[in-house]
Parts: structure tokens; C-alpha cells; sequence
RNA sequence: UGGGGUAUCGCCAAGCGGUAAGGCACUUGGUUUUGGUCCAAGCAUUCGGGGGUUCGAAUCCCUCUACCCCAUCCA
């Protein structure tokens, strides 16, 4: 039963089997030039994990080639992030601008090797020449400089003599391309930029698709993973490692699809829109899907990985549910964190049969937590509780204090409402109560029953507090932008009620008020003469479901209509082929039609029937089968031949094999190119067709599986499949399945 | 429009010719001094559509459709 592993994992794995590699080597390569986001999480937690779980290594690297918009303060940013998350990276942060030296080295080579040249279009030729995509570009004049005279003129470069965009170095790849990044792609560019690290020692900069590969290959990485949209890099990738000859070990690149979560924004752009544009603090404001931001909100670092493990990693963009995560952070606090009480919209209750005070013993943690510890209430007359746990007309199903309807004080007595003390305004402003005594919390003799125990606070000992209540930043599902946000996604509470442990004793940094939802201790603005809670998130709250309309409403929808395109038309040769296979060889239209349209494969299946006359199995599996080889492959390049098929046809027209085996039989073929009469003697897959040596493999199935036997007599035929599939399995799909089938439908009824 | 990708439940996501995993969300019911947690049950006769091959297709073949990425001297 193991766990299924993802793409990546799978392609490391065989390429640790099969020895491509000895050590696994990962990267996690940010650009210095924004705060990390829950995207980061995604990529940090793919690499180190990665590396971690293959006993390899995972480099931290900041891919710092663009000086303009680099910065050491985004660096802090990054490393923190990485080490919030609990990752350590192998042997010291590294730089791209670590390599520049090396890195011109390589460039220079490819000069001399005639693979790249200087340059002297400006930018918008550059554009214009580069062509559309569906047209070719055209390759520029200076392309025909010499090989001395693109050296003379990088090293010009490099030293500064030139303006920027005077001169630019370009691969010489092919300007007609379908790949419109293989159009020439700019190598290094000259930048008169100060750089936040290699300070002004360079006039020229590399570009990303020079610098990345190589800067993989210098640190030995072997899996360079990114995200889908450098799928079109690839092919640079692979182009400069080839080119330039690099002796193996060398990374290959694979592409994952990036994180989206819905009601937020993930792109650097966007995030430093809401910095700049002061909608946020920050970038570690608690509404920021920044890494700081979560940081700062409260979330701990295993929610955010956990909640990375269970998005898991694919190929197919898509958009997480921002309730996965709500769900990761509750499930990781709801095990760890205090349970204390805080009042947030206070209600005061005066107990009017209640004189004096006392000091209540209560449980940090619910007995479902198995944690130690707990601390003093103070207990007294006057008390203050959450203004909506009471209703004077409560609508039905509502489990607090009404007027008849007592309610628990929790840890400590059972209330009734006596009385309810209102403004000039009609607003509720107090609740005479009464206690019952004997009902007292873990000693309770009262016989009362009661729906529900709502939070309290006393109000002689109670500690003022802000409380800022965070919600999603934007109120759309796929917002666009600064017009998009939730102008509710803050509301501040200055005057909380918090019972006093909570700031004397600080039994931790994130609390459970409870009902109401996990809040951590603000880590920048948090005093002790006025603590400030961050809401991380609420507590999951079905009356309130029930209470509010569905906010999201299921909309219908009709279903989409396909439509079907136009298939183009057979040209005349085609349609002649067409109608020969159809009228004459009785193909079905299908068959036909891929056949016909296809040359190598109409060639391929007229070379097969002019040996064996059966123009219907050979249609079939030329159809099917042979095409399947031809997608990526020339006719020439297969191993087997018409011939081949020919023979395989045979086989399973005078029944010597089910087509199952031939399936078998024709794949063995395409890779090694033996005749199919070979195969079938080497391996001896001659097919039974004999009940008598079925039947007692049948018996033995149906004996090992009486579940799925019941559940097959009760009506569940699909299971006829399965013991069809154990008996082929048990004969190594010898067994004919027809037969197999006829016996077990037999045996079953 | 050329090229490169991707389509499995409301949202993620396994699955690689033989019984459609799992998580979130949702809906019931039970436990509960949190309307929390926990527990039990229910959630895809069907895999973007249509054909074909096969005893058997989400998986193989053909074809159509939809969406994403590429024409920054960004990464």
C-alpha cells in the first residue's frame, strides 16, 4: 500500500536506479527581488524535501543577474524563510553573481566555437526581427561578425565601454524556431548598475536562460525543478549544457505547476502593489500570503508544509481552496495550543444571588488534548460574556442564554437570566442573573441540563487587550487586484476582555479563545501594557452555517456544450485509400480513416497485407499499435517490420495467442526487434485454452476472495473484471481470456 | 494562428489494460462543559466530447473541444 509518489519523485527515484546519479542534488533559486510567498513554501518544500527524503543535498540560491531590481534586504527575507520552514541549506548560501567570473568564461567559449556573436540591433529591431509565432524571424546583420570581432567586442563590453544596449550577446541558435525562446536568445546584456553584491565590477550582466543552467551545472545540481512556465526554456537549457560539451554529471529540468489559492494574489507584482500602495502594512502584514505575513499572523511552519504535502505536485494548473489551508493551521493548533477564554463584544451579567469572589481551577487543554497544565479564574459577582451567546428572541435550534433558557458558565456555574436591563435606545446593556450553587463545574449536583458553556470573563480581573481580527484580503475568488480587496479583511478590537492568565502567566504565544478561534501574541507590536492578538483563524462554526445564508451559492450552471470542430478534409489520394479499405477490405471507417490519412502507416499496412491475407487484424493493430510507435518515430527507425506484423497476425488468427499476448509479444518486438515466433518460444506464451487447466485456477481465486464473490452475487457484475484479471495474472496472461471469461461467469452465477 | 503543456467529484489529487485511492468542502447521525475536536455513515455506474481496438479502456489508437505558457535587453 505505499503511498503514491509524485512526478518528481518518481524521475529522481528511477534515476537513482538506474545510475544516472549518485547523490541527489536539488536548488531552491529565488530572485532576490521580493518577499518569499506561500508559492516559495510550495518550491522550498519540493527541493529540500526532495533532497531530504534521498539523502541528498538542496542548495540555496539566489539568482541575482538582474542588479536593477536585486536587493540584500529581499536576501534576509529569503533565507528566513527558508529556515522558518525548518530547512538547512548544504554549505553556505550561494549567488549566481558567485559564478559572473566563470560564467563570462563560458560565454567567451561559446564565442569561439561560433555559437554566439555580438549584437547591435536595438530593441525594438531585436523584437522585430525575432518574428511572430507564426511566422519565422529573420536573423540580424551582425551576425556575420567575425569571431575575433564579437571577442574584441564582449570584452569590450565587460569592461564598460559601451552604453547599455549599444551591444548585446545573443546565442546563434536558429531565428526560425517554432520555439519562439530558441529565436537567438540574449545571452548577457550590459547594465551601468551598481550590484548589490558584486558592487560595480561588472558592465555586463547574464541573462536568466545563460546563467541558470550553468550555475546548476557548476554546483553539480542534478534535478532543476521550476515551474511550467519555463517549459519553453527548456530547450536553452539542454542547448547551452550540450553546446558548450559539459562532461556529465549534468542537471536536467523539470517543471511542476505553481501555486494558486483562491481570494488571494501570488505574484511578486501584485504583492509589491499592495506594499507600495500602503492597502497593506507590509510585506509581513497578516493578511500577506507572504511568508513573512503568515509568520507574523500566527501560522506555524508545519501547518504551511503540511498543507504544501497535501496540495501535492502536478503537471495541471490549478487553485487550491483557501479552506485547505484554514484547515492545516486549525489541525495543527487544535493539538497544541491553550485553551483560554477572551470576550470580545462584552455583555455585562451581574449574579445577583452570588456574594464574594473565588478563584476557579480550569484546564488549559479539552481531555481530548493530552497536555498537561491549567490555571486560576476569578470568579465573582459581576462577569461579562459575548454579547451574541444571549438572545431575548432567540430563533430555534439557538443553544445560549435566553430569558428561559439557563446556559453554562464554562469551568465554572449554570446561570439563568432573571432580568434584562436596556438603554433609552432599547439596547441590551445588562443581564441580572442568578447562579445556582450546587452547579458549580466537576462537582455539579444541580440536575440542571443545559445546552451549551459560553466563555466569561470577571470583571474585576480582566485585562483590556487589542485584538485584530484578520479575514480573507480580498472578497473576490480570483481577484485581479488592489480593487478586488475585502474592505472588511480587518477589524480591530481595542478593548478585548481577556482573562488575566493569559498575560501573567503567558502559558504560549497562540491561544484557542475559546469558540471563537486561534490567536497569536503579535510579535512586533505586542507590550505588556497593551498585548495584541492576531485572529490566525476561526474555529469551524456550523450554527453560524446554519444561521447565514450560503455565502457561495452552488450556482447550476448548465452543462458546457461541446462542439465539435470541423475535421479537415481528405485530400483526393486519401479518400481514394479510403474507399479501398473500406469497400474492398471491409476496414470499419475508423481504421480507414486513420490509416488513410496517415502515409507511413497506409504504406506500413499495405506492406503487411500483401504477406498475410487478413486485412482486417492487420488494419487493427497497424492502426493502434504501430501508430503508437510512429508518434515520435520515423518508419525507418522502427526495429520491426511489416513483415514482423505479418506473422504476429498470424499467430493470433490461427489462435497460438490471445491478443492479449500479442500486445505483449508486439511491444517485446518494438524494442528488440526479434520475430514474433521468437518471442512467443523464448517466453512460452502460448495461450491455454483448456478449461480443465482453468478451472481449477478459478476455484482457487474464488476461494481466496469470498468478500468480492458476495458482492458479485449482490449485483456488482463490474467485479467480473477483477477475477477475469487474477486468473491472467496467475497464468502470466496465458490464459485465454475468452475462455477465462465463459468459466468465471459460470462459476459465479 | 506555429510551438510547448494540461483536462479524473464543488476544490486539490492518486491511478500507467482487470473492483474509480486519499485530503479539503459538503450532508447526516453519535460523543462532548468549545455549535471545536473525535467517531460512524454518505458523497464520480464514471474519468473534457465523439468514435475505434480489446473478453475487458480513465489507462492504447484516431479525432474534436476547452484552458494555460511563449514574440521583456525580467526571472
Amino acid at each position: 500500500m505505499g503511498k503514491s509518489k509524485d512526478f518528481l519523485r518518481r524521475i529522481v527515484e528511477e534515476d537513482l536506479r538506474s545510475g544516472k546519479y549518485r547523490e541527489i542534488v536539488t536548488r531552491f533559486p529565488p530572485e532576490p527581488n521580493g518577499f518569499p510567498h506561500i508559492g516559495h513554501a510550495k518550491s522550498i518544500s519540493i527541493n529540500f524535501g526532495i533532497a531530504k527524503d534521498y539523502d541528498g543535498r538542496c542548495h540555496l540560491r539566489m539568482d541575482d543577474t538582474n542588479p536593477t531590481t536585486e536587493d540584500t534586504r529581499y536576501v534576509e527575507a529569503l533565507k528566513d524563510a527558508v529556515k522558518w520552514l525548518g530547512f538547512e541549506w548544504d554549505n553556505g548560501i550561494r549567488h549566481t553573481s558567485d559564478y559572473f567570473p566563470r560564467l563570462y568564461e563560458y560565454a567567451v567559449e561559446l564565442i569561439k566555437m561560433g555559437k554566439a556573436y555580438v549584437d547591435s540591433l536595438n530593441e525594438e529591431e531585436i523584437r522585430e526581427y525575432r518574428g511572430t509565432v507564426t511566422s519565422a524571424g529573420k536573423r540580424s546583420k551582425y551576425a556575420q561578425r567575425s569571431i575575433e570581432e564579437n571577442l574584441d567586442l564582449f570584452e569590450r563590453m565587460k569592461k564598460g565601454e559601451f552604453e547599455e544596449g549599444e551591444h548585446i550577446l545573443r546565442a546563434r541558435i536558429d531565428m526560425a524556431s517554432p520555439n519562439m525562446k530558441m529565436r537567438d536568445p540574449l545571452l548577457y546584456r550590459i547594465r551601468h548598475t551598481h550590484h548589490y553584491r558584486a558592487g560595480n565590477e561588472w558592465a555586463i550582466y547574464p541573462m536568466y536562460d545563460f546563467g541558470h543552467c550553468l550555475s546548476d551545472y557548476i554546483e553539480g545540481v542534478t534535478h532543476s525543478i521550476c515551474t511550467l512556465e519555463f517549459e519553453n526554456n527548456r530547450d536553452i537549457y539542454n542547448w547551452v549544457i550540450d553546446t558548450l560539451g559539459l562532461p556529465p554529471p549534468r542537471p536536467y529540468q523539470h517543471e511542476f505547476a505553481r501555486l494558486n489559492i483562491n481570494y488571494t494574489v501570488m505574484s511578486k507584482r501584485k504583492l509589491l502593489e499592495l506594499v507600495e500602495n500602503g492597502v497593506v502594512s507590509g510585506w509581513d502584514d497578516p493578511r500577506m500570503p507572504t511568508i513573512a505575513g503568515y509568520k507574523r499572523r500566527g501560522y506555524t511552519p508545519e501547518s504551511i508544509l503540511n498543507f504544501c504535502e497535501q496540495v501535492g505536485i502536478a503537471k495541471a494548473n490549478s487553485v487550491v481552496d483557501v479552506s485547505q489551508l484554514e484547515f492545516c493551521i486549525r489541525d495543527d493548533l487544535n493539538k497544541k495550543v491553550p485553551r483560554v477564554m477572551c470576550v470580545l463584544d462584552p455583555l455585562k451579567v451581574t449574579i445577583e444571588n452570588y456574594d464574594g469572589s473565588e478563584e476557579i481551577d480550569a484546564s488549559y487543554y479539552p481531555d481530548d488534548v493530552p497536555k498537561e497544565g491549567g490555571r486560576k479564574l476569578p470568579f465573582s459577582k459581576e462577569i461579562y460574556i459575548e454579547r451574541d451567546d444571549f438572545m431575548e428572541n432567540p430563533p430555534k435550534g439557538y443553544y445560549r442564554l435566553t430569558p428561559e433558557q439557563p446556559v453554562r458558565l464554562k469551568h465554572a456555574y449554570i446561570i439563568s437570566c432573571r432580568e434584562v436591563v436596556k438603554d433609552a435606545g432599547g439596547k441590551i446593556i445588562e443581564i441580572k442573573a442568578e447562579y445556582y450553587p450546587e452547579s458549580k463545574s466537576g462537582s455539579d449536583t444541580s440536575g440542571i441540563k443545559v445546552k451549551s458553556a459560553i466563555q466569561w470573563v470577571d470583571a474585576k480581573a480582566v485585562g483590556a487587550v487589542e485584538v485584530r481580527l484578520y479575514d480573507r484580503l480580498f472578497k473576490n475568488e480570483a481577484p485581479e487586484g488592489i480593487e478586488d480587496i475585502n474592505p472588511d479583511a480587518l477589524k480591530v478590537v481595542k478593548n478585548a476582555l481577556v482573562e488575566p492568565a493569559v498575560i501573567t502567566e503567558r502559558p504560549d504565544e497562540r491561544f484557542q479563545f475559546e469558540r471563537q478561534g486561534y490567536f497569536y501574541a503579535d510579535p512586533v507590536d505586542y507590550t505588556d501594557e497593551k498585548p495584541v492578538f492576531n485572529k490566525i483563524v476561526g474555529l469551524k462554526d456550523s450554527w453560524a452555517k446554519k444561521t447565514k445564508a450560503p455565502e457561495r451559492t452552488p450556482k447550476p450552471q448548465a452543462k458546457k456544450v461541446q462542439v465539435d470542430g470541423e475535421v479537415a478534409p481528405m485530400s483526393e489520394a486519401e479518400q481514394v485509400l479510403f474507399d479501398k479499405y473500406t469497400l474492398e477490405l471491409k476496414l470499419n471507417n475508423e481504421i480507414a480513416n486513420t490509416l488513410a490519412r496517415d502515409g507511413q502507416l497506409s504504406h506500413f499496412y499495405e506492406e503487411a497485407i500483401s504477406v498475410v491475407n487478413s486485412p482486417v487484424s492487420v488494419a487493427n493493430i497497424v492502426a493502434n499499435e504501430v501508430a503508437r510507435e510512429l508518434k515520435d518515430k520515423q518508419a525507418a527507425e522502427l526495429k520491426f517490420s511489416a513483415k514482423q506484423i505479418a506473422g504476429l497476425v498470424e499467430m493470433i488468427d490461427d489462435g497460438t495467442i490471445s491478443s492479449k499476448i500479442a500486445k505483449q509479444v508486439f511491444e517485446e518486438m518494438a524494442k528488440s526487434g526479434e520475430s514474433p515466433a521468437q518471442i512467443v518460444e523464448a517466453k512460452g506464451l502460448v495461450q491455454i485454452s483448456d478449461p480443465a487447466k482453468i478451472e481449477p485456477i478459478i476455484d482457487e481465486i474464488i476461494a481466496k476472495n469470498p468478500d468480492n464473490v458476495a458482492k458479485f452475487r449482490a449485483g456488482n457484475t463490474k467485479l467480473l473484471g477483477f477475477f477475469v484479471g487474477q486468473v491472467l495474472k496467475t497464468t502470466g496472461g496465458k490464459a485465454n481470456p475468452k475462455v477465462v471469461n465463459e468459466l468465471v461467469a459460470e462459476k459465479l452465477k
